[in-house]
DNA sequence: TAGTGGTCTAGACCACAGC
DNA sequence: CTGTGGTCTAGACCACTAT
């Protein structure tokens, strides 16, 4: 094992899990563990430091929580490598891909690796207030519900919750599984709505459990939350709610200087 | 106490760390310890159930983890409050704004708080490579950066370092640490760059310690992590990394379909 | 089988908040 | 002063991985 110091237990000092935690970080920083690397295992760190299990595992704990280390059972801690990140334009909604066939997940996974789509569900509801309110609809107004989750090689990345009006997607491919070449937007334009903006939000959190769950996330690693509400002029076509792993998405927006 | 309920010991039973921490997840859920309140204290939690006090902590870090609780040392712990979300839209940049004297912090701060900056810090230094190159600089160029940290009401909301081509801000108000009304973006048009576009970069990930602490961010708390490019035509005349609590901060983007 | 991390116990002393 | 959470010890048994 390389040397990654002493800690210090005199009372006046930082608590010995903290610097544990700070010595093993600055190790990773440094390269001394690299990426996809093992680390020292609890037993070894045990005895260098000369600490009881619970205040080695504390110290983990910490550095699990930054996303900086992985543990897998019965083999040992690991060094997170970092994830392959995807670049995301704001022109994967253009025109052209979905005139090419192509839906918006399909046209920001090229070159990156193969896109695919499972746990699809479709339904008609009643929305929550807040879609309501964001679509224009009237109280006991129903819409169809795709609810699916997107997948990059075989890693989940993102779930995502569509809805559109009811009025719109009546009848439409919209309410089978596949909705068909270039996916629900070219469905939407094709009755008639031609599509003029696209509203984003963003925002970051902890996932909760279930996201966890779907997304395959490690500890320590947030989820993009972004609500995008699709315009044909002045009202609203779609509003999609997706929770993406913080490890695989970057956004891109461009906007012009007004 | 309210009722939690029970944990199931028997071995083939979920973890019984995991049982409480979704039985206190329920429960918060339920609205049964709202926001703000105080729920059983560990020795409570741990009669209740019957399990050792390690095995209540380690509940409570699940839950903590997850942003839901926080910690008060001598007093309790408490259901983490939801925050007061910002709500930036991509004009913040106006040239209105700028006219106006408003810095783009100043204007989206509008109705939401009082902002505040501290701990600026202006030097003229060698910038990082991928500065470098989104500014199209030559190997030994120099920049002035600008590093500092933006504050609502009182409270650190946001970190940001902006780097400038020295060519351009050498001898402005740029190398003071109170660029002037309009910010830096009024300071880069007035010697000729009349800006014209803006990419940025949106990303999350969970807050160095060094950022916990600028911040004041409690556990659980991601951050999001965004570049923006500010563009004279074809050249970028600003490189800024801002890093956001994201329990702050909600972006707003608006984007044409083309 | 040996070594790893995962869970859990039953204590101890400390620092902080509030009465 | 009491009660709270923060830190730490020294064990135990289990489940998983690798050989």
């Amino acid at each position: 094992m390389p040397s990654l110091g002493t800690v210090d237990k005199s009372p006046e000092a930082e608590p010995v899990f903290a610097q544990i935690a700070d010595l093993l970080r600055a190790a990773i920083r440094s390269q001394m563990f690299a990426p996809g690397q093992k680390i020292p295992s609890e037993s070894e760190l045990m005895a260098h430091f000369g600490v009881a299990r619970m205040t080695v595992r504390e110290a983990l704990a910490v550095l699990k929580g930054e996303g900086l280390l992985v543990a897998e059972h019965g083999r040992g801690v690991f060094v997170r490598s970092q994830p392959v990140v995807r670049r995301i334009a704001s022109d994967r909604f253009a025109r052209a891909h979905r005139q090419a066939g192509k839906a918006a997940f399909i046209a920001e996974s090229e070159g990156v690796g193969k896109p695919s789509v499972d746990q699809v569900q479709v339904s008609r509801e009643k929305p929550a207030v807040d879609v309501r309110v964001e679509l224009g609809l009237r109280p006991h107004a129903s819409v169809v519900a795709r609810r699916r989750r997107y997948l990059l090689d075989g890693t989940p990345v993102e779930i995502a919750d569509s809805f559109i009006p009811l009025t719109i997607a009546k009848g439409t491919l919209i309410e089978q599984e596949n909705p068909g070449p270039g996916g629900i937007y070219a469905r939407i334009e094709e009755v008639g709505h031609r599509l003029t903006e696209f509203k984003e939000e963003v925002s970051a959190r902890m996932p909760t459990p279930e996201e966890r769950q779907r997304l395959a996330l490690a500890s320590g690693v947030p989820v993009l939350v972004v609500r995008r509400v699709a315009f044909s002029g002045d009202v609203a076509v779609e509003v999609i709610d997706t929770v993406k792993s913080a490890n695989h998405y970057l956004l891109e927006y461009r906007f012009p200087a007004v």
